[in-house]
DNA sequence: ACAAAAGTGTTGCTCATACACCCATGA
DNA sequence: TCATGGGTGTATGAGCAACACTTTTGT
Protein backbone atom coordinates (compact mmCIF):
# COMPACT_ATOMS: atom_id res chain seq x y z
CA UNK A 1 0.00 0.00 0.00
CA UNK A 2 2.64 2.59 0.68
CA UNK A 3 4.63 1.07 -1.46
CA UNK A 4 2.88 2.64 -4.55
CA UNK A 5 2.29 6.05 -2.41
CA UNK A 6 2.22 8.60 -5.12
CA UNK A 7 4.62 11.47 -4.53
CA UNK A 8 4.78 15.21 -6.05
CA UNK A 9 7.00 14.17 -8.52
CA UNK A 10 3.87 12.10 -10.24
CA UNK A 11 1.52 15.16 -11.90
CA UNK A 12 -1.25 15.30 -13.59
CA UNK A 13 -1.45 17.22 -16.37
CA UNK A 14 -4.90 17.41 -16.67
CA UNK A 15 -5.93 20.14 -14.85
CA UNK A 16 -5.22 23.84 -15.67
CA UNK A 17 -3.90 26.19 -13.25
CA UNK A 18 -4.70 29.84 -13.14
CA UNK A 19 -4.55 32.86 -10.96
CA UNK A 20 -7.34 35.70 -10.52
CA UNK A 21 -7.20 38.69 -8.21
CA UNK A 22 -9.97 40.25 -6.39
CA UNK A 23 -8.88 44.22 -6.33
CA UNK A 24 -10.25 46.06 -3.81
CA UNK A 25 -10.46 50.24 -3.79
CA UNK A 26 -12.76 52.85 -2.24
CA UNK A 27 -15.05 55.14 -4.48
CA UNK A 28 -17.72 56.95 -3.81
CA UNK A 29 -21.34 55.97 -5.00
CA UNK A 30 -22.75 58.32 -7.01
CA UNK A 31 -26.26 56.94 -5.82
CA UNK A 32 -26.16 57.22 -2.36
CA UNK A 33 -23.08 59.68 -2.09
CA UNK A 34 -21.30 57.23 0.35
CA UNK A 35 -17.71 56.08 -0.50
CA UNK A 36 -18.05 52.13 -0.55
CA UNK A 37 -15.77 49.05 -1.87
CA UNK A 38 -15.58 48.83 -5.58
CA UNK A 39 -13.66 45.97 -7.79
CA UNK A 40 -12.76 46.08 -11.27
CA UNK A 41 -14.11 43.24 -13.39
CA UNK A 42 -13.27 42.01 -16.99
CA UNK A 43 -15.76 41.38 -19.77
CA UNK A 44 -15.14 37.62 -20.58
CA UNK A 45 -14.82 37.99 -24.73
CA UNK A 46 -15.02 33.88 -25.50
CA UNK A 47 -16.72 30.84 -24.08
CA UNK A 48 -17.75 30.05 -21.48
CA UNK A 49 -19.78 32.63 -19.78
CA UNK A 50 -18.93 34.93 -23.15
CA UNK A 51 -20.27 38.86 -22.24
CA UNK A 52 -20.45 37.68 -18.59
CA UNK A 53 -18.12 39.70 -16.15
CA UNK A 54 -15.84 38.27 -14.07
CA UNK A 55 -12.23 38.47 -12.58
CA UNK A 56 -9.25 39.42 -13.76
CA UNK A 57 -7.07 36.55 -14.03
CA UNK A 58 -5.08 34.60 -16.17
CA UNK A 59 -2.66 31.41 -16.45
CA UNK A 60 0.13 31.40 -14.45
CA UNK A 61 3.19 32.26 -16.43
CA UNK A 62 6.13 29.38 -15.45
CA UNK A 63 8.75 31.98 -14.69
CA UNK A 64 6.89 33.85 -12.30
CA UNK A 65 5.41 33.08 -8.80
CA UNK A 66 1.95 33.09 -7.83
CA UNK A 67 1.99 36.60 -6.53
CA UNK A 68 3.83 38.12 -9.39
CA UNK A 69 0.96 36.92 -11.34
CA UNK A 70 -1.38 38.19 -9.36
CA UNK A 71 0.26 41.29 -9.32
CA UNK A 72 1.11 41.34 -13.53
CA UNK A 73 -2.80 40.73 -14.13
CA UNK A 74 -3.38 43.65 -11.27
CA UNK A 75 -1.13 45.84 -13.18
CA UNK A 76 -2.47 44.90 -17.06
CA UNK A 77 -6.33 45.55 -16.07
CA UNK A 78 -5.99 48.44 -14.07
CA UNK A 79 -2.70 49.91 -14.79
CA UNK A 80 -2.06 49.85 -10.99
CA UNK A 81 0.30 48.46 -8.10
CA UNK A 82 -1.26 46.77 -5.44
CA UNK A 83 -0.43 48.39 -2.17
CA UNK A 84 -1.35 44.95 -0.04
CA UNK A 85 -1.64 41.71 -1.74
CA UNK A 86 -2.30 38.16 -0.06
CA UNK A 87 -3.69 34.96 -1.29
CA UNK A 88 -7.52 34.30 -0.53
CA UNK A 89 -7.87 30.60 -1.26
CA UNK A 90 -6.99 27.78 -4.02
CA UNK A 91 -11.12 26.67 -5.21
CA UNK A 92 -11.06 24.06 -7.26
CA UNK A 93 -14.32 22.34 -6.93
CA UNK A 94 -14.34 20.12 -10.42
CA UNK A 95 -17.83 21.56 -11.78
CA UNK A 96 -16.59 25.03 -11.73
CA UNK A 97 -15.91 25.73 -14.86
CA UNK A 98 -18.40 24.30 -17.75
CA UNK A 99 -17.88 22.04 -20.54
CA UNK A 100 -15.39 19.15 -19.19
CA UNK A 101 -12.26 21.41 -18.74
CA UNK A 102 -10.85 21.52 -15.10
CA UNK A 103 -9.37 24.59 -13.65
CA UNK A 104 -7.72 25.12 -10.51
CA UNK A 105 -8.11 28.88 -9.85
CA UNK A 106 -5.23 30.45 -7.01
CA UNK A 107 -7.58 33.66 -6.12
CA UNK A 108 -5.51 36.63 -4.51
CA UNK A 109 -7.12 39.81 -3.03
CA UNK A 110 -5.05 43.24 -3.13
CA UNK A 111 -5.80 46.56 -2.00
CA UNK A 112 -4.90 49.83 -4.02
CA UNK A 113 -4.83 53.44 -2.80
CA UNK A 114 -8.02 54.92 -3.48
CA UNK A 115 -6.94 58.20 -5.21
CA UNK A 116 -4.85 56.13 -7.58
CA UNK A 117 -7.81 53.73 -8.03
CA UNK A 118 -9.65 57.19 -10.06
CA UNK A 119 -7.06 57.12 -12.46
CA UNK A 120 -7.12 53.45 -13.19
CA UNK A 121 -7.75 52.71 -17.13
CA UNK A 122 -11.45 52.00 -17.82
CA UNK A 123 -11.97 50.35 -21.19
CA UNK A 124 -14.90 48.50 -22.66
CA UNK A 125 -13.62 45.39 -21.33
CA UNK A 126 -12.62 46.59 -17.82
CA UNK A 127 -15.08 48.07 -15.34
CA UNK A 128 -15.66 49.14 -11.82
CA UNK A 129 -18.58 47.58 -9.72
CA UNK A 130 -19.82 48.15 -6.51
CA UNK A 131 -18.67 44.83 -4.39
CA UNK A 132 -21.39 44.83 -2.51
CA UNK A 133 -23.75 44.79 -5.20
CA UNK A 134 -22.56 42.77 -8.22
CA UNK A 135 -24.40 41.23 -11.10
CA UNK A 136 -24.03 37.65 -11.82
CA UNK A 137 -20.30 36.69 -12.86
CA UNK A 138 -18.90 33.77 -14.47
CA UNK A 139 -17.76 30.67 -13.00
CA UNK A 140 -17.82 30.74 -9.23
CA UNK A 141 -16.63 34.42 -9.38
CA UNK A 142 -19.96 35.69 -6.70
CA UNK A 143 -18.45 33.10 -4.40
CA UNK A 144 -14.64 34.07 -4.62
CA UNK A 145 -15.81 37.95 -4.29
CA UNK A 146 -17.98 37.38 -0.97
CA UNK A 147 -15.27 35.29 0.65
CA UNK A 148 -12.78 37.97 -0.61
CA UNK A 149 -15.27 40.72 1.46
CA UNK A 150 -15.55 39.20 4.55
CA UNK A 151 -12.00 38.33 4.50
CA UNK A 152 -11.30 41.60 3.70
CA UNK A 153 -14.08 42.64 6.73
CA UNK A 154 -12.37 40.25 9.31
CA UNK A 155 -8.69 41.68 8.51
CA UNK A 156 -9.72 45.19 9.10
CA UNK A 157 -10.90 44.59 12.33
CA UNK A 158 -7.66 42.46 13.84
CA UNK A 159 -5.39 43.73 11.59
CA UNK A 160 -4.02 46.68 10.19
CA UNK A 161 -4.41 46.47 6.84
CA UNK A 162 -6.59 50.07 6.04
CA UNK A 163 -3.78 52.28 5.42
CA UNK A 164 -3.04 50.16 2.50
CA UNK A 165 -6.05 52.44 1.23
CA UNK A 166 -3.92 55.52 2.08
CA UNK A 167 -1.15 57.38 0.89
CA UNK A 168 1.92 57.59 2.70
CA UNK A 169 0.59 60.07 5.42
CA UNK A 170 -2.83 61.00 6.34
CA UNK A 171 -4.79 62.37 9.46
CA UNK A 172 -6.78 59.92 11.73
CA UNK A 173 -9.84 60.52 10.45
CA UNK A 174 -8.66 59.42 6.94
CA UNK A 175 -8.20 56.44 8.38
CA UNK A 176 -10.95 56.44 10.61
CA UNK A 177 -13.15 57.03 7.45
CA UNK A 178 -11.57 53.72 5.92
CA UNK A 179 -12.90 51.76 8.61
CA UNK A 180 -16.17 53.36 8.24
CA UNK A 181 -16.47 52.86 4.53
CA UNK A 182 -15.54 49.21 4.67
CA UNK A 183 -16.90 48.04 8.14
CA UNK A 184 -20.26 50.11 7.38
CA UNK A 185 -20.50 51.54 10.39
CA UNK A 186 -20.14 54.28 12.43
CA UNK A 187 -16.68 54.65 14.55
CA UNK A 188 -16.29 56.89 17.41
CA UNK A 189 -13.51 59.59 16.53
CA UNK A 190 -12.31 59.34 20.20
CA UNK A 191 -12.05 55.73 20.95
CA UNK A 192 -10.57 55.31 17.95
CA UNK A 193 -7.91 57.57 18.13
CA UNK A 194 -6.75 55.81 21.47
CA UNK A 195 -7.12 51.93 20.02
CA UNK A 196 -4.61 53.26 16.69
CA UNK A 197 -1.84 55.25 19.29
CA UNK A 198 -1.91 52.44 22.18
CA UNK A 199 -1.52 49.35 18.87
CA UNK A 200 1.75 51.93 17.85
CA UNK A 201 0.41 50.68 14.23
CA UNK A 202 0.96 54.27 13.55
CA UNK A 203 3.49 56.90 14.30
CA UNK A 204 3.07 60.73 14.59
CA UNK A 205 5.02 62.10 11.40
CA UNK A 206 4.91 65.92 13.47
CA UNK A 207 3.68 67.62 10.67
CA UNK A 208 -0.21 68.68 10.41
CA UNK A 209 -2.49 69.11 7.33
CA UNK A 210 -3.82 72.69 6.48
CA UNK A 211 -6.22 74.31 5.16
CA UNK A 212 -9.34 72.99 6.45
CA UNK A 213 -11.26 75.20 7.43
CA UNK A 214 -10.67 74.10 11.33
CA UNK A 215 -8.13 73.13 13.52
CA UNK A 216 -5.26 71.45 11.51
CA UNK A 217 -4.78 67.56 12.28
CA UNK A 218 -1.73 65.42 12.49
CA UNK A 219 0.04 63.59 9.86
CA UNK A 220 0.37 59.76 10.65
CA UNK A 221 2.55 57.60 8.62
CA UNK A 222 2.04 53.54 8.89
CA UNK A 223 4.60 51.74 11.67
CA UNK A 224 6.54 49.58 9.08
CA UNK A 225 7.44 46.81 11.99
CA UNK A 226 3.61 45.82 11.85
CA UNK A 227 4.08 44.32 8.20
CA UNK A 228 5.07 41.17 8.83
CA UNK A 229 3.06 40.18 12.37
CA UNK A 230 -0.34 40.00 10.55
CA UNK A 231 0.26 37.05 8.29
CA UNK A 232 2.30 34.83 10.60
CA UNK A 233 5.48 33.17 10.06
CA UNK A 234 4.56 33.06 5.76
CA UNK A 235 6.25 36.17 4.00
CA UNK A 236 4.66 36.31 0.53
CA UNK A 237 7.76 37.44 -1.31
CA UNK A 238 7.37 38.79 -4.77
CA UNK A 239 10.65 39.28 -7.20
CA UNK A 240 10.02 42.33 -8.49
CA UNK B 1 -3.77 46.68 -24.25
CA UNK B 2 -7.35 45.11 -22.62
CA UNK B 3 -8.26 44.21 -25.66
CA UNK B 4 -5.41 41.15 -25.78
CA UNK B 5 -6.26 40.34 -21.91
CA UNK B 6 -5.52 37.07 -20.69
CA UNK B 7 -8.50 35.20 -19.67
CA UNK B 8 -9.07 31.72 -17.20
CA UNK B 9 -9.20 29.63 -20.19
CA UNK B 10 -5.52 30.70 -21.50
CA UNK B 11 -4.07 28.21 -19.60
CA UNK B 12 -0.19 27.24 -19.29
CA UNK B 13 0.45 23.47 -19.08
CA UNK B 14 4.01 23.59 -18.39
CA UNK B 15 3.03 24.19 -14.28
CA UNK B 16 2.06 21.51 -12.34
CA UNK B 17 -0.33 21.01 -9.57
CA UNK B 18 0.26 18.76 -6.45
CA UNK B 19 -2.38 18.30 -3.13
CA UNK B 20 -0.58 18.16 -0.16
CA UNK B 21 -1.46 17.62 3.69
CA UNK B 22 0.16 18.06 7.03
CA UNK B 23 -2.04 15.87 9.34
CA UNK B 24 -1.92 16.73 13.28
CA UNK B 25 -2.14 14.04 15.72
CA UNK B 26 -1.53 14.05 19.55
CA UNK B 27 0.73 11.06 20.64
CA UNK B 28 2.93 10.79 24.41
CA UNK B 29 6.47 11.78 23.20
CA UNK B 30 8.10 9.09 24.87
CA UNK B 31 11.45 11.25 25.45
CA UNK B 32 9.06 13.41 27.77
CA UNK B 33 5.83 11.86 28.65
CA UNK B 34 4.33 14.69 27.60
CA UNK B 35 1.64 14.69 24.94
CA UNK B 36 2.44 16.56 21.81
CA UNK B 37 1.88 17.09 18.23
CA UNK B 38 3.04 14.84 15.48
CA UNK B 39 2.62 14.47 12.02
CA UNK B 40 3.35 11.10 9.38
CA UNK B 41 5.98 11.92 7.04
CA UNK B 42 6.51 9.96 3.60
CA UNK B 43 9.99 8.93 2.65
CA UNK B 44 10.49 10.07 -0.85
CA UNK B 45 11.67 7.15 -2.98
CA UNK B 46 12.95 9.04 -6.21
CA UNK B 47 14.63 12.39 -7.05
CA UNK B 48 14.69 15.05 -6.41
CA UNK B 49 14.91 14.70 -2.57
CA UNK B 50 15.11 10.82 -2.92
CA UNK B 51 15.49 9.34 0.82
CA UNK B 52 14.13 12.68 2.49
CA UNK B 53 11.08 13.36 4.52
CA UNK B 54 8.15 14.96 2.89
CA UNK B 55 4.58 15.71 3.32
CA UNK B 56 2.21 13.29 2.20
CA UNK B 57 0.69 14.34 -1.23
CA UNK B 58 0.49 13.65 -5.07
CA UNK B 59 -1.61 14.68 -7.91
CA UNK B 60 -4.91 15.77 -7.90
CA UNK B 61 -7.11 13.57 -10.30
CA UNK B 62 -9.51 14.87 -12.36
CA UNK B 63 -12.42 13.65 -11.24
CA UNK B 64 -11.73 14.76 -7.39
CA UNK B 65 -12.07 18.40 -5.31
CA UNK B 66 -9.09 19.93 -3.77
CA UNK B 67 -10.30 18.52 -0.55
CA UNK B 68 -10.89 15.46 -1.57
CA UNK B 69 -7.28 14.80 -3.13
CA UNK B 70 -6.14 15.83 0.32
CA UNK B 71 -8.60 13.27 2.03
CA UNK B 72 -7.62 10.33 -0.34
CA UNK B 73 -3.82 11.42 0.41
CA UNK B 74 -4.63 10.68 4.28
CA UNK B 75 -6.52 7.71 4.23
CA UNK B 76 -3.73 6.39 2.09
CA UNK B 77 -0.86 7.35 3.93
CA UNK B 78 -2.24 6.92 7.61
CA UNK B 79 -5.21 4.55 6.96
CA UNK B 80 -7.25 7.19 9.34
CA UNK B 81 -10.46 9.60 8.22
CA UNK B 82 -9.94 12.99 9.51
CA UNK B 83 -12.17 14.79 12.09
CA UNK B 84 -11.15 18.35 10.86
CA UNK B 85 -9.70 19.38 6.94
CA UNK B 86 -9.20 23.32 5.97
CA UNK B 87 -7.23 24.33 2.92
CA UNK B 88 -3.58 25.72 4.38
CA UNK B 89 -1.84 27.98 1.71
CA UNK B 90 -1.31 27.02 -2.23
CA UNK B 91 2.84 27.27 -2.64
CA UNK B 92 4.06 28.23 -5.74
CA UNK B 93 7.60 29.70 -5.42
CA UNK B 94 9.25 29.23 -8.93
CA UNK B 95 12.44 27.09 -7.24
CA UNK B 96 10.64 25.38 -4.43
CA UNK B 97 11.14 22.07 -6.95
CA UNK B 98 14.84 21.56 -8.13
CA UNK B 99 15.80 20.74 -11.96
CA UNK B 100 13.77 22.99 -13.86
CA UNK B 101 10.47 21.37 -13.20
CA UNK B 102 7.31 23.60 -11.87
CA UNK B 103 5.71 22.90 -9.10
CA UNK B 104 2.46 24.37 -7.19
CA UNK B 105 1.84 22.63 -4.66
CA UNK B 106 -1.97 23.54 -2.87
CA UNK B 107 -1.44 22.08 0.91
CA UNK B 108 -4.15 20.72 3.40
CA UNK B 109 -3.89 20.43 7.28
CA UNK B 110 -6.14 18.05 8.96
CA UNK B 111 -6.83 16.84 12.52
CA UNK B 112 -6.68 13.19 13.57
CA UNK B 113 -8.62 11.60 16.31
CA UNK B 114 -5.81 10.94 18.79
CA UNK B 115 -6.57 7.26 19.73
CA UNK B 116 -7.05 5.95 15.93
CA UNK B 117 -3.74 7.91 15.34
CA UNK B 118 -2.46 4.94 17.96
CA UNK B 119 -3.47 2.18 15.02
CA UNK B 120 -2.30 4.11 12.12
CA UNK B 121 -0.51 1.91 9.81
CA UNK B 122 3.32 2.53 9.72
CA UNK B 123 6.20 0.85 7.98
CA UNK B 124 9.20 1.59 6.18
CA UNK B 125 7.76 4.84 4.40
CA UNK B 126 5.59 6.02 6.52
CA UNK B 127 6.85 7.83 10.07
CA UNK B 128 5.43 9.94 12.84
CA UNK B 129 7.43 12.80 13.93
CA UNK B 130 7.37 15.53 16.63
CA UNK B 131 5.81 18.44 14.82
CA UNK B 132 8.19 20.98 16.30
CA UNK B 133 11.72 19.00 15.97
CA UNK B 134 11.56 17.61 12.46
CA UNK B 135 14.61 16.43 10.58
CA UNK B 136 15.52 18.78 7.32
CA UNK B 137 12.56 17.84 5.08
CA UNK B 138 11.98 17.53 1.02
CA UNK B 139 11.02 20.51 -0.92
CA UNK B 140 10.29 23.52 1.01
CA UNK B 141 7.59 21.54 3.45
CA UNK B 142 9.84 22.69 7.15
CA UNK B 143 7.73 25.82 6.14
CA UNK B 144 5.08 24.51 5.15
CA UNK B 145 4.91 22.46 8.51
CA UNK B 146 5.70 25.45 10.20
CA UNK B 147 2.91 27.42 8.73
CA UNK B 148 0.65 24.97 9.61
CA UNK B 149 1.56 25.10 13.02
CA UNK B 150 1.18 28.43 13.08
CA UNK B 151 -2.33 28.70 11.90
CA UNK B 152 -3.45 25.65 14.55
CA UNK B 153 -1.96 27.05 17.54
CA UNK B 154 -3.95 30.15 15.90
CA UNK B 155 -6.88 28.62 15.73
CA UNK B 156 -7.23 26.69 18.63
CA UNK B 157 -7.44 30.06 20.49
CA UNK B 158 -10.46 31.56 18.38
CA UNK B 159 -12.19 28.84 17.26
CA UNK B 160 -13.58 25.38 18.56
CA UNK B 161 -11.19 22.93 16.42
CA UNK B 162 -9.88 21.26 19.43
CA UNK B 163 -12.78 18.67 19.65
CA UNK B 164 -11.67 17.13 16.58
CA UNK B 165 -8.35 15.36 18.82
CA UNK B 166 -11.20 13.50 20.49
CA UNK B 167 -13.86 11.11 20.27
CA UNK B 168 -17.87 11.90 20.36
CA UNK B 169 -17.76 12.32 23.19
CA UNK B 170 -15.06 13.75 26.03
CA UNK B 171 -14.68 15.40 29.47
CA UNK B 172 -13.52 19.26 30.30
CA UNK B 173 -10.40 18.02 31.81
CA UNK B 174 -9.42 15.61 27.96
CA UNK B 175 -10.51 19.12 26.00
CA UNK B 176 -8.10 21.15 28.52
CA UNK B 177 -5.37 18.52 28.22
CA UNK B 178 -5.57 19.00 24.34
CA UNK B 179 -5.18 22.88 24.66
CA UNK B 180 -2.37 22.59 27.10
CA UNK B 181 -0.55 20.18 24.99
CA UNK B 182 -1.14 22.45 21.43
CA UNK B 183 -0.28 25.28 23.33
CA UNK B 184 1.88 24.54 24.91
CA UNK B 185 1.14 26.07 28.34
CA UNK B 186 -1.20 25.39 31.71
CA UNK B 187 -4.42 26.46 31.28
CA UNK B 188 -7.02 27.27 34.36
CA UNK B 189 -9.73 24.58 34.87
CA UNK B 190 -12.23 26.99 36.49
CA UNK B 191 -11.80 29.34 33.63
CA UNK B 192 -11.71 27.23 31.10
CA UNK B 193 -15.03 25.41 31.95
CA UNK B 194 -16.85 28.46 32.26
CA UNK B 195 -15.51 29.96 28.79
CA UNK B 196 -16.50 26.50 27.48
CA UNK B 197 -19.96 26.59 28.68
CA UNK B 198 -20.35 30.53 27.95
CA UNK B 199 -19.11 30.21 24.59
CA UNK B 200 -22.15 27.54 23.76
CA UNK B 201 -19.86 25.12 21.77
CA UNK B 202 -20.42 22.05 24.19
CA UNK B 203 -23.14 20.62 25.13
CA UNK B 204 -23.74 18.25 28.30
CA UNK B 205 -24.83 14.80 27.49
CA UNK B 206 -25.95 13.86 30.73
CA UNK B 207 -23.85 11.03 31.09
CA UNK B 208 -21.01 10.83 33.51
CA UNK B 209 -17.33 8.83 32.54
CA UNK B 210 -17.10 6.66 35.90
CA UNK B 211 -13.95 4.15 37.18
CA UNK B 212 -11.76 7.47 37.43
CA UNK B 213 -10.92 6.93 41.05
CA UNK B 214 -12.00 10.42 42.04
CA UNK B 215 -15.49 11.89 41.64
CA UNK B 216 -16.76 10.98 38.12
CA UNK B 217 -16.78 14.04 35.87
CA UNK B 218 -19.38 15.04 33.00
CA UNK B 219 -19.47 14.22 29.23
CA UNK B 220 -19.83 16.67 26.56
CA UNK B 221 -20.37 16.45 23.06
CA UNK B 222 -19.66 19.12 20.74
CA UNK B 223 -22.09 21.67 19.41
CA UNK B 224 -22.23 21.02 16.10
CA UNK B 225 -23.87 24.48 15.57
CA UNK B 226 -20.38 25.93 15.63
CA UNK B 227 -19.66 24.37 12.24
CA UNK B 228 -20.15 26.89 9.68
CA UNK B 229 -18.95 29.87 11.69
CA UNK B 230 -15.48 29.58 11.71
CA UNK B 231 -14.92 29.42 8.09
CA UNK B 232 -16.65 32.57 7.07
CA UNK B 233 -18.74 32.14 3.92
CA UNK B 234 -17.07 29.26 2.45
CA UNK B 235 -18.23 26.03 3.55
CA UNK B 236 -15.58 23.60 2.28
CA UNK B 237 -17.80 20.36 0.99
CA UNK B 238 -16.06 17.03 0.52
CA UNK B 239 -18.42 14.59 -1.46
CA UNK B 240 -17.92 11.82 0.03
C1' DA C 1 -17.34 85.32 18.01
C1' DC C 2 -18.75 81.10 15.96
C1' DA C 3 -18.67 76.71 13.57
C1' DA C 4 -16.46 72.49 13.10
C1' DA C 5 -13.49 69.16 13.70
C1' DA C 6 -9.28 67.85 16.68
C1' DG C 7 -8.22 65.98 20.71
C1' DT C 8 -8.79 64.74 26.20
C1' DG C 9 -11.13 63.00 30.48
C1' DT C 10 -14.21 60.13 32.88
C1' DT C 11 -17.43 56.62 33.90
C1' DG C 12 -19.40 52.22 33.79
C1' DC C 13 -19.65 47.78 31.83
C1' DT C 14 -17.85 43.29 30.26
C1' DC C 15 -14.76 39.84 30.40
C1' DA C 16 -10.45 37.37 31.60
C1' DT C 17 -7.37 35.97 35.30
C1' DA C 18 -6.13 34.31 39.73
C1' DC C 19 -7.08 31.70 43.39
C1' DA C 20 -9.83 30.21 47.55
C1' DC C 21 -12.98 26.91 48.46
C1' DC C 22 -16.61 23.10 48.41
C1' DC C 23 -18.17 18.42 46.27
C1' DA C 24 -18.22 13.52 45.03
C1' DT C 25 -16.12 9.44 44.34
C1' DG C 26 -12.62 5.18 44.89
C1' DA C 27 -9.54 3.15 47.80
C1' DT D 1 -11.34 9.48 56.15
C1' DC D 2 -8.24 10.87 52.90
C1' DA D 3 -6.49 11.87 48.39
C1' DT D 4 -7.79 13.51 43.93
C1' DG D 5 -9.59 15.78 40.53
C1' DG D 6 -14.51 17.85 39.51
C1' DG D 7 -16.81 21.87 39.97
C1' DT D 8 -18.34 26.81 42.13
C1' DG D 9 -17.64 31.48 44.01
C1' DT D 10 -15.52 35.84 43.96
C1' DA D 11 -12.13 39.73 43.93
C1' DT D 12 -9.09 42.28 41.01
C1' DG D 13 -7.77 44.51 36.88
C1' DA D 14 -7.50 45.45 31.85
C1' DG D 15 -9.84 47.07 27.94
C1' DC D 16 -13.52 49.07 25.53
C1' DA D 17 -17.92 51.76 24.43
C1' DA D 18 -20.31 55.95 25.44
C1' DC D 19 -20.32 60.59 25.85
C1' DA D 20 -19.24 65.11 28.12
C1' DC D 21 -15.86 68.28 27.61
C1' DT D 22 -11.82 71.36 26.09
C1' DT D 23 -8.75 73.05 22.23
C1' DT D 24 -7.49 75.10 17.90
C1' DT D 25 -7.99 76.54 13.65
C1' DG D 26 -10.56 79.28 9.39
C1' DT D 27 -14.01 82.48 8.34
Amino acid sequence: MAAQLEQPTDISTDVALAVSTVIFALRIDPKTGLTTLWIPLVKRIREPHEGQWALPGGPLHCEESLADSAARTLKRSTGLTPKYLEQLYAFGAVDRSPGGSRVVSVVYWALVQSDEAERAVSDDNVEWHVADDLPTLAFDHNTIVEYALWRLRNKMEYSRVAHAFLGETFTLAQLREVYEAVLRKPVDPANFRRQMLASRAIVDTGRRLTGTSHRPPRLYRYNSDFTMADQGPLTPTRSH
